[in-house]
DNA sequence: CTGTTAGCGCCTTCAT
DNA sequence: ATGAAGGCGCTAACAG
């Protein structure tokens, strides 16, 4: 039995191709009756348009492409199930890539998107190079960068407000009574360890607090846990009192770190994680961090291409959008 | 700058567009020279093929589906992860969806992947119906299950060994010393809860141990730990000295249940997980758990989905693949 | 309001 | 070894 096209719809219903089109596209021009019909019998039918043919004609494709740094990554899997959702509910379908952070691998990945006609794109950059957005800007594919941004390249993003989630924890630690205060800050060509090192600045400084600047270590994202980092820094004299983490992955290397000198998480060393991934809270000191709304921003996300989209080589208003974090004060700290 | 098509690529050439389809496509009845040339010409122009007029004419779309109970968890992140490498590396595309563990979400899963035309798909299903499967079985889509499996449908699948792994888990637990030993499930549909529960069964048998009823649990796969659980098994006396888990997740609720007993995990419960995902390391108590190959799983399943899209509608044999996990010991038994 | 016509880019006969 | 013609299923332009 072959797929059911619009011609048998046509025939089952009497009438042209074309007023099947019409009737099952919501165009205008024809008559309520027959369209009702006609939908009636698509129904029966069961009906599924070639999402070929309809691509080859309109060049529209309903498939979006998410490229992302590492699927494995608690982050981008949460930003990955909110794009999923919200794209699924408006009939856009999605065709994952997944770069393993390697700058060679968003070049391809990019250049697969393009070959795969998808509508429009949504990527969290590597940033070691911006030379494949770049490019991509000059084609007319709609993208949207996630997560990540560039601050000499103008583009679309939606991220979360890092200069001020890095503050917040930053003066949280403060309040607390700590001056010590170290951070385990991602690659430095990651603009959120850019945004959250001056975050973690203004704050010391606000409080009048001087900075040391051997407290500010980098630590690599794939890795996912600071453990060798956090060895380092503790053996320094005199040793922080408290460290803000670029993500929960590094928190969780810092507390092994930590046991292994024999300190007790906040009461010798205060903990502050980002992202707030679920294991988080199930520390056996559960964590403090910062809390991103990832499910909020993959759906942020989409939105937003859609809207690039709809407007097409429309001069559309660069779309900036940083979404707020919220501290979540646990026992770390 | 429109899209170069092999119009352009013949024009060029000053050859038929036909001629260009020889040369690309590696047809034979072409004069290697002007072959030559038009590949050639086709890289300069940066000519793509168009997915879509290729789709429509072939019906063939290097595209597939995969279908996942929950990208959140690891787990299936570790799967897609190694889907995506191996099915990118062989031109295939891959469209995700994911369905919450819920079965109406399978439904319309797979309905849209009907309709998206995929070559094939990659379903984790949900197993608490399996009309869907079942229908798919009926349609000529080929398909290979994930992780999961039915005993009494038979379709091509890539699984671990369960009741091996469990079997193995328990053993582990007795030679240590355990008699006591609990079974903290995930729910009972799923193909991997049933064969747990069956080798924990058979080692226990084995070794003469009677099986307290009480100390064979069932959770929820997707709150994803085992807190509650574990509290009111720990509440029964007397008490198990060992647990094994449905996965990690479930692992790091019992350890925290017992944290707040003041078990001392190792010494006053043994706790074996399951999956050996990233953060079983870093635990205070390093956990011991069940490895499962999850990448390779994804490699697997999409070499055996390959297989089967190559033979198409052909009687192929069916594939029944059960890979071998690993018992990873650390401190936590 | 409805039907006819003409492709979208590619591949597959069938001629040459 | 190459070219010409036809059509995959759909949509958009133009008639009526």
């Amino acid at each position: 039995m072959d797929r059911v096209t619009m011609e048998d719809v046509a025939e089952e219903a009497g009438v042209s191709i074309n007023t099947v089109s019409r009737a099952l596209n919501d165009k205008p021009d024809i008559n309520p009756q027959t369209k009702k019909e006609i939908l009636q019998i698509a129904e029966e039918l069961n009906y599924q348009p070639n999402r070929f043919a309809k691509g080859l004609r309109s060049s529209k494709t309903s498939t979006l492409g998410v490229i992302v740094a590492d699927i494995l990554n608690p982050f981008f899997s949460a930003l990955l199930k909110g794009i999923e959702k919200s794209a699924r509910e408006d009939g856009y379908s999605i065709i994952v890539q997944d770069t393993d952070e390697k700058y060679e691998n968003e070049q391809s990945a990019i250049q697969t998107a393009l070959a795969e006609q998808v509508d429009g794109l949504l990527i969290s950059p590597v940033q070691t190079n911006d030379q494949t957005i770049m490019d991509l800007r000059n084609s007319d594919l709609p993208f949207v960068l996630l997560g990540r941004h560039f601050d000499d390249l103008e583009t679309h993003y939606v991220v979360t407000d890092d200069v001020k989630g890095a503050k917040t924890a930053v003066n949280h630690l403060i309040e607390k009574g700590h001056e010590r205060i170290a951070l385990i800050n991602g690659p430095s060509h990651i603009s959120s360890s850019k945004e959250r090192l001056r975050g973690y600045r203004q704050a010391m400084k606000n409080h009048g607090l001087s900075i040391n600047e051997s407290f500010i270590l980098e630590d690599n994202v794939m890795i996912e846990h600071g453990y060798e980092t956090a060895k380092n820094l503790l053996a320094k004299t005199p040793s922080p009192t408290a460290v803000l983490c670029y993500s929960d992955f590094v928190a969780l290397g810092v507390i092994k770190a930590a046991r292994d000198e024999g300190l007790k998480i906040s009461d010798d060393l205060a903990v502050v994680g980002y992202d707030d991934i679920f294991f988080a809270t199930c520390l056996e000191v559960p964590l403090t961090t910062v809390r991103i709304p990832k499910k909020k921003m993959g759906k942020k996300a989409f939105k937003t291409l859609k809207t690039l989209i709809g407007h097409e080589e429309n001069v559309t208003e660069l779309q900036k959008i940083k979404l707020e974090t919220e501290l979540v004060s646990r026992q770390s700290t």
